[in-house]
DNA sequence: AAATAATAGTTGACTAGGAAACAGTTAACT
DNA sequence: AGTTAACTGTTTCCTAGTCAACTATTATTT
């Protein structure tokens, strides 16, 4: 009697896979941040949104929402996180009232340097295994697919 | 009357950061796998485990977690939703009734090598425009870093 | 002027995952 | 044997995002 063993044919290993290990690194890099970060109350996506707003003095939600690459649904949500936390003010405009101007609060504007000195050390940190010849190779060898790919955006479409 | 603006300092442009690049590259990796994946009805985290189920004959949910990098919790999760696409199966084990037995269906053994060669497509298209030697060499730099932090494991810790 | 189109933001249903509290089962002490 | 510890899997609450339907406002047609 011949056990009918479920055929399985032999497949690429996914770790051969350039993919496989850019969103493993990629992943620990924002993990780490994370980490970083969990003192000050401010997620990731929060700091990016500070990030983007400080210096400049209102701008919409929507563009906000293009400039970090997200949909408007996700900017409004986050918006609301960040005026809980009293980070920014929200404003109705009255020459079109479709408009809204989103600004940062002095606390907000406060805490962003802070923060951007965590980002500068985690980069600093995760990236200090290679020498300053292999990390502009890295940012060079993905700057080229970005620009073969003409990836502009964040990958929201 | 001098307007007191509200002070802000320079900060390092986040594009400096070699993070930035890898977690946007590798957000369009994800994404563009995403669509592949999008008429097969699987998504990216139920293609993972499938592919890891792959040529096994069955393993406990804890077991994948690990695998994948996955939280129980999520491993939990995910598991009800390909019994519900009854792309697996789930067993209670006899010997030790903390323990479960998840398996392939034949069908979600049929589906893994259709899907595998998407994956392979999908990393030939993304890292097309770079040579077999930057290639290699862009791996080799994502092992590095992955050896001299010791990640093992997805960054759930 | 009225109807239509375009735009801005919100909301709800959904996928996805982490963290932590939880329940059940088995193992290890004492 | 009985208590405690270790372990497996589930559940709840949270962040986070998409998509699509929706409201409100302004622009453009006809």
């Amino acid at each position: 009697m011949t056990s009918t063993k479920p055929s399985t044919q032999a497949l690429s290993d996914l770790k051969q896979h350039a993919g496989f290990w850019l969103r493993f690194v990629s992943n620990h890099v924002s993990h780490a941040f994370a980490r970083k970060l969990l003192s000050s109350g401010v997620t990731v996506a929060e700091w990016v949104v500070l990030r983007e707003m400080y210096g400049r003095d209102e701008m919409p939600p929507s563009v906000l929402a293009d400039r970090t690459g997200m949909t408007r649904g996700a900017a409004s949500k986050l918006v609301d996180r960040l005026l809980g936390k009293q980070l920014v003010t929200r404003q109705d405009r009255t020459d079109d009232r479709r408009f809204q101007d989103i600004a940062l609060t002095p606390t907000g504007r406060r805490l962003v340097p802070s923060l951007a000195a965590l980002a500068d050390r985690n980069d600093e940190e995760f990236f200090a295994p290679l020498s300053e010849k292999e990390r502009e190779t890295l940012v060079a060898t993905l700057k080229k697919i970005v620009r073969a790919h003409r990836l502009h955006k964040l990958p929201t479409e």
